[in-house]
DNA sequence: CGGTATCCTGCTGGATACTG
DNA sequence: CAGTATCCAGCAGGATACCG
């Protein structure tokens, strides 16, 4: 069936939720909360864990999951400080989707990738 | 429990299934694969079911949708040409996925943005 | 209609140094 | 240990103009 419904006002994503998805699925919270997920852990825990990602991003991030309530932020007053990082009950309800997410890139990525290299060999 | 384990390696995502979330969940690509699950639209189409989006951004977006094999690109050769997209059937096994994002956004919008009110009036 | 091409800017994220 | 502060480069994405 072609194109037929002219200028039909598609249900567009609020700016608010797509915020919120680009606050959660990016990059490193992706990242950030599959670890969490699995179990709590202190900041520098965390960047054993994504070697890659910069104390800056780090920092960044969490406190944005944190204000957004997927992650509790838990100190602990001893010398030196112990601050410790867990997956809240929000966040939770995140996990079977981020895992579903994950398994799909998994599953597609050989079509992806042949999708891919019959593109890039057109004229 | 504490963190006990110390520098456990945990299953990083590789920086491919990364691209791939990127170039699928990002922004624009939601809003047109949403948009494209509903009917095949053509590339003005999309212009009037997206109107924030800018033909630059329309068009990397569906190059990059295209190259991945999510979307199928159909040039009619009439005077002048009309050039349909639709969703493939590779786009097809995201659609639960995205669906479940969009509602899960929905639903914890309210949880959110309570968390937030409690996070910004802090001292 | 369905795009390219070009220029330009704002913001993300890296590197580095310092602190309670 | 768990951050903050500052500077800075790169590039995604907007505005604008033009083309088959």
């Amino acid at each position: 069936m072609p194109e037929t419904t002219p200028a039909q006002p598609v249900p567009q994503i609020t700016a608010e939720h797509r915020e919120l998805l680009d606050q959660t699925l990016d990059k490193w919270s992706l990242q950030v909360l599959d670890c969490l997920c699995e179990q709590p852990l202190r900041f520098n825990g965390l960047r054993r864990a994504i070697p890659v990602i910069t104390q800056k991003s780090l920092t960044a991030t969490l406190r944005r999951l944190e204000r957004n309530g997927m992650v509790d932020r838990v100190v602990v007053s001893t010398r030196p400080l112990a601050v410790e990082y867990r997956i809240s009950s929000l966040g939770r309800t995140l996990q079977d989707l981020v895992d579903a997410l994950l398994r799909w890139t998994t599953e597609t990525m050989p079509d992806v990738e042949r999708a891919r290299a019959r593109f890039d060999e057109l004229p």
